[in-house]
DNA sequence: TTCCACTCTGTGAACGTTCACAGATACCCA
DNA sequence: TGGGTATCTGTGAACGTTCACAGAGTGGAA
């Protein structure tokens, strides 16, 4: 009835508790029969060792908390999130370690997470789309853990690490080619600007149109597809001989194209449009998207790499920044 | 240097540790004076009560799992999913509990659910997208954990309790509002049928055609876009003079409208398209899709209530059903 | 033979809580 | 006045591990 403690197993081996301890956590010095009579018992017993009692002792959590910065509504309309947790989920397994997560949306929630990690529940944190300013970050940092962010927090560059695609070289791709298929009147519609995407993606637009990128081009949205189809509203109203638009993620960009295809405008032949990401709704469109490819899955295993290292004890470890790729569909 | 314990609370409150244990956890019995005393002794050492301790002697771990079912690469393509996340933790933390994440794709995976739970260190499953057949759901019954199933596991829906949209009633509402519209040719793309949108939504479908619901009207898909596409292409092949498509998921109806699209037919003048889910997709194809909702957010709600109960000791909780809604938009 | 190093094992203490129990005080009612 | 009840508090034991230490056995070198 009751669970199996590691006294269980140690009577049916018939050996002490040291020596099923030592087993359970591959110290030298065990011989070889009693190695092979405790994993026998363990198995006839179904014996799972207790984490809980590990930990008190060990002083470690064996879990890391992922934290959702996004107030409640927004959470994991980015295709980001799923592939950063499950990369997170699949990597601590293989230390057997598990993953809670938990959401920062208010001063409530970061409380609790801050509560949580003080509790010495989490041996570290992930932070997720952690928007500039945030007060956990430096809680976060003055409380010693070991912390990293998927994407970069502005303004704490150099206090959590981080791994991102190269948003500015990625939209300086994007901008490019729109100059390059002859585009004359460029707009974007960029993200947030306390977030590396909104600010950064904006630079990289800017570098390569320089003078040309004039304020009356630039409208901002929130990353949600109605920001995109009323900032592309904006932007018709001020500049209706536009002839290009950047969106910097493929949801504003599928909200701008209904906005298009409302006002008349053909795309790609009247208006050219790029979106960012690469997210499922890029194909799903009608042009398809053309599109600056972030690479999820590699900026998910970096990340966990990089908190990894320094629940290990590294001092200081490296951000990470991976190059985009340009995937040209039929929207421009 | 090192955290505060529940010692160093009593001390200094000048009481002992029972008392502190007592205003911790809400016991009666505390005089008012002693209450304060604690409380600011709380805050001045910034104590947070550490849970392994607690734990390890009340048996009771502080948080639920939450297992998701899908082999690795499908996971998050449903919104589902992520309401049912969201809520959880928010239900959870009002509580002051927490939200493992696991991953059961494979038999690996399942071994380390079980050996988790096994080991004590959840109160309560929650399982998403569980397929029929699955080993994980006869396991954990026999270990008498709480679990929820959010939407039905087919061929276990009296072990598992669940909440779940009406989907076969959903169905019927689209089909018969197809039959509406004067189609008089209507072929469906059904999901997988292992699952109960798989299974219950072609229910509901043939319910409303009767015999009219020919086989050669019939095409499965797996709920993914590219899925969508190919069934589309194989119902036009084989009955070309089809004049609706009633597919599953509105991700899978985003396929049938690339083909249909590609195909020369149009939406919904030549062939009317119906989705399911109301899924974010849904606004953002061309024609926007005419579906059928579903309440998720009441879906998660309910499936995190079961599963509290049945935490909190009741005995048998039943499973809740909750109606849809048709959502009339352009593609039908 | 003696001593040291290496291998292997068992034991007590500690981790930070909760819980059951017992003791102390105050109050009310007969 | 006495006894019962309700309120409040402190204490020892227990939860299931790990860790440091001590002790025992073995083998090889001096």
């Amino acid at each position: 009835m009751k669970r199996p403690t590691i006294h269980d197993v140690a009577a049916a081996a018939g050996v002490s508790r040291g020596t099923v301890s030592r087993v359970l956590n591959g110290d030298r010095y065990v011989s070889t029969s009693a190695r092979l009579a405790i994993e026998r018992a363990i198995a006839e017993t179904g014996y799972v060792v207790n984490r809980n009692a590990r930990s008190l002792v060990t002083q470690r959590a064996g879990s890391v908390v992922i934290v959702l910065s996004e107030p409640h509504e927004k959470i994991f309309e980015d295709p980001n999130y799923s592939t950063t947790i499950r990369t997170s989920i699949r990597r601590l397994a293989e230390r057997d370690m598990s993953l809670v997560m938990m959401i920062a949306g208010d001063a409530g929630d970061r409380d609790r997470v801050l509560r949580y990690v003080k509790g010495g529940h989490a041996d570290g944190v992930l932070l997720l789309s952690t928007h500039a300013g945030d007060p956990l970050v430096d809680a976060l940092d003055g409380m010693r853990i070991p912390a990293v962010s998927c994407g970069a927090v502005i303004g704490r560059e150099n206090v959590i690490p981080y791994a991102a695609c190269d948003e500015r070289g990625g939209a300086q791709q994007m901008t490019r080619y729109l100059v390059e298929q002859g585009r004359k009147k460029i707009a974007m519609i960029t993200g947030p600007m306390d977030t590396p995407g909104g600010i950064q993606r904006l630079e990289g637009f800017a570098d390569v149109l320089g003078r040309k990128a004039s304020k009356k081009l630039i409208e901002h949205g929130d990353w949600t597809r109605l920001s995109g189809e009323s900032a592309m509203a904006r932007l018709l109203e001020r500049s209706p001989d536009l002839d290009a638009v950047f969106a910097a993620s493929d949801v504003m960009a599928s909200g701008a194209l209904s906005t298009l295809r409302a006002a008349g405008r053909r795309v790609p032949e009247d208006v050219a449009l790029g979106g960012f990401d690469d997210s499922a709704v890029a194909m799903s469109t009608h042009p398809a998207l053309t599109t600056i490819r972030q690479p999820l899955a590699e900026i998910a295993e970096e990340t966990v790499r990089i908190l990894l290292d320094l629940i290990d004890g590294a001092e200081h470890v490296p951000s990470v920044t991976i190059p985009t790729m340009l995937i040209v569909r039929d929207s421009a």
